[in-house]
Order: C-alpha cells, then sequence, then structure tokens
DNA sequence: CTAAGATAGACAACGTCGTTGTCGTTAATA
DNA sequence: TATTAACGACAACGACGTTGTCTATCTTAG
C-alpha cells in the first residue's frame, strides 16, 4: 500500500502523545502544588504503592538496580513524597512508604489523567479513544514499566 | 463514565507502544550490519538530512544546546554515521553530513519500520491503524522532536 | 574602511542518572 | 554452629545535558 504513511510516524505520534500527557500531567501538578514532581515521580510511587516496598524489590520491579533504585528513593525522599524505616522483622530491610504527600500526588495524577483522558475523547470521540487503548493492549506487552528510560534511549 | 479504563493507562500504552517498535527496530538493525545505533540516532541522522547541516541548527531543531548537539555529533562521527567539513563560505561553520554508514541506517530503518506497521496492522487490522494513527495526529503537536527525553524524564 | 557586535565551535566544570564493585550487617540454611 | 545469601550503604565510573568561557570569524553600523 504505497498510501500508508511511512512506518517512522507511528513510534513518532506514540511518543508525542506520551510526551504531551505527561508534560500537561505536570504542568497541572505544579499548579495543583506539586512543582518539583518529574515524569518517573509518578511511575516510581505507582510502584511503590500503598503497601511499601523496599530497594531492592523496587529496583526488580522496575528493571533498574537496587542502587539506581535507592538513588531515586532519596530523591523522593527529599522532596517529601515517601519515608524509611526499618523492618522490626528483618533488620536489614527498610520498608518505602508513601508519606500524605506522596498519596495525594498519586490521587491527583489519577485525577489529572483522567481529565486529559476526557479532553482526548472530547476531540477524536469516546468511541475512538476506546478503540485506539484497546488497540495498543494488542500490540504492547503486558509488562510493567521499566524505569532505565534515560540510558535506554541515550547510551 | 465509571466504565473507562483509568486515565493513567493511556500514557504508558502510548510509552510501551513506542518502546517496543524502537526495541524491534534496534533489533533488527542490530541483525543488519548496525549493532551499535542507538534509539536516539535514529532522530538525529534524520534531523541532519541529506543536506547536512551545523551543530548549532542541530542543537535548536532538537530542542538542546548546541554543546549537546556537538557531543552527540561526536559520537555519531565515532560510529562512523557522520562526517564534519568546513563550509569553503563562512570558516566558521563545519558542515555535519551522513556518511553511506549513516545513510545506510537510515534506510534500513525505515524499512523495518514499515515492515513493523505492517506486522501491527496485521494484529489490528489495517482499517484500525490507521484510524490510530489518525487520532494521534490529532492529539499531538505538530512540533519535531526534541532530543531532551534523559534529562526531561528523570531530572 | 574600520570598529563594535553577533555567531560558530571548542573546552572545561557541574549535577544527574544508572552502572558495577565493594563492604558491613543481618537472616536463612546446611 | 558455620556457611551462604540478602539488604543497604559507599565509592568510582562513563554517559548525558547544562551553563560559562574563550578564540576565531562573519556581519553590520558608523
Amino acid at each position: 500500500m504505497s498510501n500508508d504513511p511511512p512506518g517512522f510516524e507511528l513510534p513518532l505520534r506514540l511518543f508525542l502523545g506520551f510526551r504531551v500527557l505527561i508534560d500537561e500531567l505536570h504542568a497541572e501538578l505544579a499548579r495543583q502544588g506539586h512543582p518539583h514532581a518529574r515524569p518517573m515521580h509518578g511511575f516510581v510511587l505507582q510502584a511503590i504503592g500503598a503497601e511499601g516496598t523496599t530497594a531492592v524489590d523496587l529496583g526488580r520491579t522496575l528493571g533498574v538496580s537496587k542502587q539506581a533504585a535507592g538513588k531515586t528513593i532519596e530523591a523522593l525522599e527529599r522532596l517529601g513524597y515517601v519515608e524509611r524505616a526499618r523492618d522490626p522483622r528483618d533488620t536489614r530491610r527498610k520498608i518505602v512508604r508513601l508519606t500524605p504527600s506522596g498519596t495525594d500526588v498519586l490521587a491527583r495524577s489519577a485525577r489529572i489523567f483522567d481529565e486529559l483522558r476526557g479532553r482526548w475523547a472530547a476531540v477524536i470521540g469516546d468511541e475512538r479513544l476506546a478503540e485506539l487503548e484497546a488497540d495498543l493492549r494488542k500490540v504492547t506487552p503486558p509488562d510493567v514499566f521499566r524505569l532505565d528510560v534515560p540510558g535506554w534511549f541515550g547510551a
């Protein structure tokens, strides 16, 4: 089909869509009192979850080394989004938990993403958006998010 | 609509789709004799184009500093994908041009992307893929690609 | 025509990121 | 009880993009 768009447009549009959503999310988060949140933070906070986790487990979940996970946790701790406490059952472990601020940014993110999705639905239609999501589900792995984006893209 | 998927799935799927395509591209590029090509290289080579460019212009095109563009050019030069020559009209300028190897990786990328697009079409259907692309075009800016991905995501 | 300003590219320093390697401490297992 | 495994902390490394500075060169105003 010579009328098909060139294949390189597809990845470009996918990334641009991702970037637009993330940028608008963080613009709105900044307005709502979270000006220091970064794109990766949301994914990390989501991966930590309500029950908490450890640096090693977080690294495994996100596909990076435990050291990298530890540094990310430190950064989130400085921002007040997580806190660490020793595990009484295993003195080696330090449980990382969301603070109220961390829970707040996660809740706001969910609400803002829903609103952004609504905006897309207003542009392309509810049904088409649902189809778009369903189609993407068919061609993407069920894998969780990998956090090695910087090195993956550039190195 | 409480039956809608949570809004955070959309950006996730978009990024996963991007990542899958890019990873498969580079797996195939590696098989075809370009094992050192990185995701960003394709975008940079594309931005350089057939006519060539300079570090300053490339930086402007990709939304990064001229120094960052210069470092990327150095890396591509080491890989043999571009070469630099002084501009006889303006001795300050150094024109960056694609080498045959750089042109080759670009041509192969185009072919591989087309093939990957065909694979997606086989899964979700030709029409649905065309709709997906058309819909994404409506919600994404016509902007060119910005190369500050590492810092944008993580910093 | 000359002098002031702007531009291109190179060099260095800095902070962030993920990586590997190492170490001391603590838990699990033989 | 002794060995192995796991957790977290520390340091060093290269990659990346950033700002700042410097020289060389082109452009433009007087």
